[in-house]
DNA sequence: AAAAACAGACCAACCAGTCGGTCTTATTAT
DNA sequence: ATAATAAGACCGACTGGTTGGTCTGTTTTT
């Protein structure tokens, strides 16, 4: 990717994190980073393809980092940990991107909403799948929906980018630590849990 | 409030909550309900003032349940288990002001951004009462982080927008039963664990 | 008769995208 | 090596359509 085409994204990631999609005008983006309408549109074929790529981006890397996870473990119980773990650390490295994808996503327009849309259901149903292979073999509770719970986990996790700030109080490593121990008593069964309570994997949180 | 300013409401809220509103026209919602760009702006200033009603109806209608509850339970509990049930029925009764609560805040100007904000740091405090005094009193689990466990609340219910629908599979009660019952086995201390387990409250619980 | 409720043509501002042109870099021909 | 040529990168004034909001006038209610 060129200078100055990195230069634009970064740019409309700060001001789109910001001020919206909406409350941002391509001459502000262009502005902000000192080139002109003619070196954007060089660029991209529309503010809405630069959207798409911001989008696009940032599902893109959770998606690998899910699905390398899967395969690098086999236990439910230690996929969605690290899962997890890889998902909230990508508040640090994709803050802005992730503030636009939450907050922008319904503007994006045609095929790029198809694209998007499909890798998010893609990794929706990694998790969705952690969560049923969990159950079945035992380790997650099996009276509580699945279909909640997986959204439960979402929320809790995804809700990060409303309120978390990389000058915070709080480091993201803390924050993911207390996610998964919350999440773990809420929904472990009864036996995992003492397993889980004893594991390398709870001695490695920190609050 | 007139027949015809309701009537703009609840089509502005169909409107927004599906399109977004950026995507949404005035003359697109006078449209819809069948008036006159005379008749919506004899009812609103303008687009953002019909924005910031839509607000402030929704956050002003959780603040005070949240409130009421608080005044009508002493135990921090109670009053969480109260707060959560409450507060998800909400996206049954609000379910598109809620939509354009979280999607569109961005975009309040001036003023009517501070007032909302102002109410809903308002409820988040509520919240965070609630969980720093039964931390305080040995309900709730001390060594998880206060603010974390607040906001792991809020992510985990207010996600609820991102994907509940009225016609889908799940009820509302189901929803608020298991977000409940999770949140509980995750912060309550082994103590009250046991207690909440046995009482009427996990006993009112339906998944 | 006066005030409130509503209609709809009109306007001014704004903004995504275009287009002809310039400058710089890469490629080819001599 | 150098001139000639092509290609890619970038510039910025301009445009055409859109949209929030206004204004004058009409109807309905008090």
């Amino acid at each position: 990717m060129s200078d100055l085409k990195e230069k634009i994204v970064q740019s409309s990631l700060r001001l789109f994190s910001e001020k919206g999609f909406h409350g941002v005008t391509v001459n502000a983006i262009v502005e902000h980073c000192g080139t002109s309408k003619g070196g954007f549109y060089h660029h991209f074929k529309s503010k809405d393809e630069l959207l798409y790529v911001i989008h696009d981006t940032f599902i893109s890397y959770v998606l690998n980092e899910a699905y390398d996870i899967k395969k690098q473990h086999d236990e439910p119980m230690e996929q969605l940990y690290e899962i997890l773990k890889s998902h909230v650390k990508v508040f640090d490295l994709f803050n802005e991107h992730i503030v636009v994808f939450y907050q922008e996503s319904k503007y994006l327009k045609g095929e790029y909403e198809q694209l998007i849309e499909e890798k998010r259901d893609d990794f929706k149903n990694i998790i969705m799948d952690v969560i049923r292979e969990g159950q079945k073999i035992g380790q997650f509770r099996k009276e509580i929906p699945m279909t909640i719970t997986g959204m439960s986990i979402l929320g809790m996790v995804n809700w990060t980018y409303q309120w978390y700030k990389k000058e915070g109080p709080k480091t993201i490593d803390q924050i993911a630590s207390t996610y998964i121990d919350i999440i773990f008593r809420g929904i472990l069964s009864d036996k995992y849990l003492s397993i889980y309570e004893s594991s390398r994997l709870y001695k490695q949180l920190k609050f």
